[in-house]
DNA sequence: CACGACACGTA
DNA sequence: CGTACGTGTCGTGC
């Protein structure tokens, strides 16, 4: 050991940041901005772990300028079996580059050279210097560089996690020669990845023979005649290729780097630089763990403002009104619960000043505060749908909310993980702060009254930067539907809908038993009881005991779903799987019922929550529970809905629904003339598009083609090819495409617009719908096929499919504002993305249809006619029409 | 206890 | 090899 003694240890920047690049998967590795960093991640974690466990006093990581290289020129196949470097990959390594410079890391690369000629180089002079020296890197031809001061760290299966150490008796062990002679053996045996083929016939096992007997390929070629059988004929005519490979994989150890081994000693963390590039990358744990082991060693604390917050003063009374009056410009606003939900305080911020507000409800003099509150007066806030809510629980109201940081951020990546909507990441992406936390040392963790007034300040210092980078469009979905629409999910949640317990627990029952029933009989088929509810007991029962053929491969084994255990039916017939079937559909209902019940609240109803930012498209979601995804299509699931009723001193349910949407935009969007007129014409829509494909008149149109033509046209919004609606309508592919081809014959347009809006979405990197929402498509010029195909198929479809969410929100709020200026006692209580449910007051149907009807319909001015659906009934089964 | 995989309900 | 969701169960691994 010789502690002494300097280490150098040289990196192959670029061969290892791809090794991490694919090993990490890409998409949980993007920051706000849509940059990924999987590669830069990867890499930089290995880092730290070589850092860690040798301990370097040298460093530098080289990389290569470009594909091409001396080598190239020599041999312009050398490499040339590589597929293009992925876009998503290139654009990390100046990236990575700087993260490593802000370490303290030299980089080091040289035109028409490779990163291997670098390493070699430093290698052998890091050597003289009396350095040890580790070589890191995943090319084999870095074996040659092994010697007793010399050894190689090279990734050993995938990824960059477990590095094999190639010391010279390592190499001894595993290829039976000297390290040196590596070369050797791999010039005859040739290398796929460099695209250098070796002599035929010969592998690894007759090369080191070979080379064990001759030494170098030289001395083998000049005693080539002594080489017997078919593998001697073949290295005498191919000798070239040895003589070739054998100069190109030679490592170059006299580069010019213009720096010595000894100047690259180990620089200092710049640690205000590295939180500026770590910030951006929204690294957090890794710079904890960079600052930890590498700098200056202090917890981190770290990313504190570099933006001074303005002081925070405490208000009260009049000082309160004061700053209120005095407040220019809209007024960021922070809130803070107690452990009962009602208000414990406020935080308020303008762009120089910030405060709290200590409040509690019946003391002081809030009067003031509370008006402004309600008021017009313009206000920022992240969730004011959440706002709304706590606000409404404390008996205040909320008014002027001219932004929401948490929908703004949604808006602009809505396919981010959700966590990235969130303010303390929005203030660390485009603040370059840390959002005060709650002391987690407290025993109940509180937000302390000053942070609050930070908070807010910090809300406004988002809100003002999300603003400077909002698209109109964008803007203009913010402000003239998402932020009007909060109120209206707000007072749709808290109206809830009416639930009949009695009705669910006789279904409940019901289906329990069936369902039991159902299991019994199942078991007995197959001799012993099995838990039907696990997709790995079934397939034992299936695929060994019943020995039945092998259905669609899942990543555990193979399927068990719905259309697996039908197409087994098709072919061997059993019991069994007709009773698994039956279970299947009965337990699933008695689960739904289940979670429907544990809903209903004391007030018999169910409160849905709506996630404004809970869908990339622009839909809204529900949960807890789902109520956008309640059965209907089967008789027991449509006594579900009946459960679903008005309340007490309400006349029925309405339900209001758009008819074929989706259809109807697309018609807009392609202006394809023929699905305009099928709109305009008020015929059947599958029975005209029928007649126009197969040349009939609409009423010759059978009930099967009508049934194709159906799945095709829905298929079409969903980039549906001929392969999947072969497998839905179960007739050939090419049937499906000849159906396609009639259909596009007439239907031209479609075909035209759908292509167009995949190339707009690739040359502009998003779509757009009719009012401006965006959803951004990075996949789209990804060199991944199945990723580039799905973000082709998703950008078809997001245009049609986030109009008509847009169109539905719109109606939404039109209809709200109608039902409260006209005074009605009608309430809207759910959305279900085309349709919406009523409860209907005394007295109010006809006002109430009308006025739905008009505000849906007129939501939006296409080139058809929106037509709305309206029925009405005791239940929702009964108002379904 | 958290998480992924699977299955399945809706538009 | 058709888009967009949420929720339940099972099985595994911390």
């Amino acid at each position: 050991m010789s502690d002494t003694k300097p280490t150098l240890m040289v990196i192959d920047g670029h061969s290892l940041a791809f090794r991490a690049f694919f090993a990490l998967p890409l998409d949980n590795f993007v920051n706000s901005e849509g940059q990924h960093t999987n590669a830069i991640h990867g890499f930089l974690s290995m880092l730290l772990k070589l850092l860690q466990d040798h301990r370097p006093t040298h460093l530098a990581v080289a990389f290569d300028i470009s594909r091409f290289s001396f080598r190239t020129r020599e041999y312009e196949a050398y490499k040339g079996t590589r597929d293009e470097t992925p876009k998503e990959f290139k654009g990390q390594v100046p990236l990575l580059e700087e993260a490593l410079h802000a370490m303290g890391v030299r980089t080091l690369s040289k035109e028409d050279y490779e990163a291997d000629d670098i390493l070699a180089t430093l290698s052998v002079e890091g050597r003289k210097a009396g350095m040890d020296v580790f070589v890191v890197s995943g090319d084999r031809d870095t074996i040659q560089l092994v010697n007793d001061d010399v050894t190689l760290l090279y990734p050993a299966v995938r990824g960059v996690s477990e590095l094999k150490h190639y010391t010279p008796d390592a190499v001894r062990e595993r290829y039976g020669i000297e390290p040196e002679q590596y070369p050797e053996i791999a010039a005859l045996v040739g290398e796929t990845s460099d695209n250098l083929i070796g002599i035929d016939k010969v592998g690894e096992k007759t090369a080191v023979k070979w080379i064990q007997q001759y030494g170098t390929v030289e001395n083998l070629l000049a005693h080539a005649d002594e080489i017997k059988g078919v593998v001697g004929n073949n290295l005498r005519e191919q000798r070239e290729r040895a003589e070739r490979n054998r100069r190109l994989n030679k490592l170059l150890t006299d580069v010019d780097l213009g720096v010595r081994p000894e100047e690259l000693a180990r620089g200092a963390v710049d640690e205000a630089k590295l939180r500026e590039v770590f910030q951006r990358l929204q690294f957090r744990t890794l710079l904890d763990r960079v600052i930890k082991q590498e700098g200056s060693g202090e917890a981190v604390a770290a990313l504190e403002p570099e933006v001074a917050a303005p002081a925070v003063q405490k208000l009260v009374d009049e000082e309160l009104d004061l700053w209120l009056e005095r407040a220019q410009g809209t007024v960021a606003v922070s809130l803070a619960l107690d452990e009962a939900g009602a208000i414990a305080g406020f935080g308020v911020a303008t762009e120089g000043a910030s405060a709290y507000v200590p409040y509690k409800h019946g003391t002081g003099d809030y009067d003031g505060f509370v008006a402004w509150l309600a008021s017009d007066a313009p206000k920022a806030l992240h969730d004011v749908k959440a706002a709304i809510r706590a606000l409404h629980r404390s008996g205040l109201e909320l008014g002027g909310a001219v932004h929401d940081t948490r929908v703004a951020a949604w808006l602009t990546t809505p396919t981010a993980p959700p966590k990235t909507f969130e303010l303390d990441w929005q203030t660390e992406a485009l603040v370059g702060a840390t959002l005060p936390a709650p002391d987690p040392n407290q025993l109940v963790p509180e937000v302390e009254p000053e942070q609050l007034g930070t908070v807010a300040w910090l809300t406004g210092e988002v809100a003002r930067a999300q603003r400077t980078r909002l698209d109109e469009g964008t803007q203009g979905v913010l402000d003239r539907i998402e932020l009007p629409l909060m109120p209206v999910l707000d007072r749709m949640e808290r109206q809830g809908v009416q639930i009949d317990g009695a009705v669910l627990g006789r279904i409940h029952d019901q289906l329990r038993e069936r369902s039991a029933e159902h299991a019994q009989a199942a078991f007995a088929e197959i001799g012993h009881e099995v838990n039907l509810g696990s997709p790995k007991q079934l397939q034992t029962v299936l695929f060994e005991e019943l020995d039945m053929p092998k259905t669609r491969a899942t990543k555990t084994g193979y399927s068990t779903d719905a259309q697996a255990l039908a197409d087994l039916q098709e072919t061997n017939p059993h019991p069994f799987l007709d009773l698994l079937l039956k279970h299947r559909e009965a337990t699933k209902l008695v689960q739904i019922i289940e979670t429907l019940q544990r809903a209903v609240g004391d007030d018999q109803r169910i409160h849905t929550r709506y996630d404004q930012t809970g869908s990339a498209s622009g839909r809204l979601s529900s949960n807890d529970p789902n109520l956008q995804n309640i059965p209907v299509r089967t008789e027991v699931s449509r006594e579900i809905r009946s459960a679903f009723v008005h309340g007490e001193g309400f006349e029925t349910l309405l339900t209001a629904d758009y008819s074929q949407i989706e259809m109807r935009i697309m018609a807009h969007l392609s202006g394809d003339e023929g699905l305009i007129e099928a709109f305009l014409s008020g015929e059947d829509l599958h029975r005209f598009v029928g007649s126009r494909i197969f040349g009939v008149d609409p009423s010759e149109v059978t009930s099967l083609q009508r049934v194709k033509v159906k799945a095709m046209s829905y298929g079409l919004a969903y980039g549906l090819s001929a392969f999947g609606l072969s497998k839905q309508l179960r007739i050939t592919q090419a049937e499906a495409k000849q159906l396609m081809l009639d259909y596009f014959q007439r239907f031209g347009g479609i075909r035209d617009y759908l292509r167009g809006v995949v190339m707009q979405a690739k040359d502009d990197g998003y779509t757009t719908t009719i009012f401006g929402r965006r959803r951004p498509f990075p996949d789209l010029t990804s060199s991944n096929r199945v990723l580039r195909e799905n973000a082709e198929r998703q950008a078809l479809n997001s245009p049609i499919q986030g109009s008509a969410a847009d169109i539905i929100k719109r109606a939404m709020i039109a209809i709200d504002r109608r039902i409260r200026d006209e005074g009605l006692g009608s309430r809207m209580l759910l959305q279900v993305h085309d349709e919406l449910v009523f409860e209907v007051a005394a007295g109010e149907r006809e006002a109430l249809e009308q006025l739905v009807r008009d505000e849906m319909a007129g939501a939006a001015e296409l080139s058809v006619p929106l037509e709305v659906q309206v029925g009405v009934g005791a239940n929702w089964d009964e108002a379904a029409h």
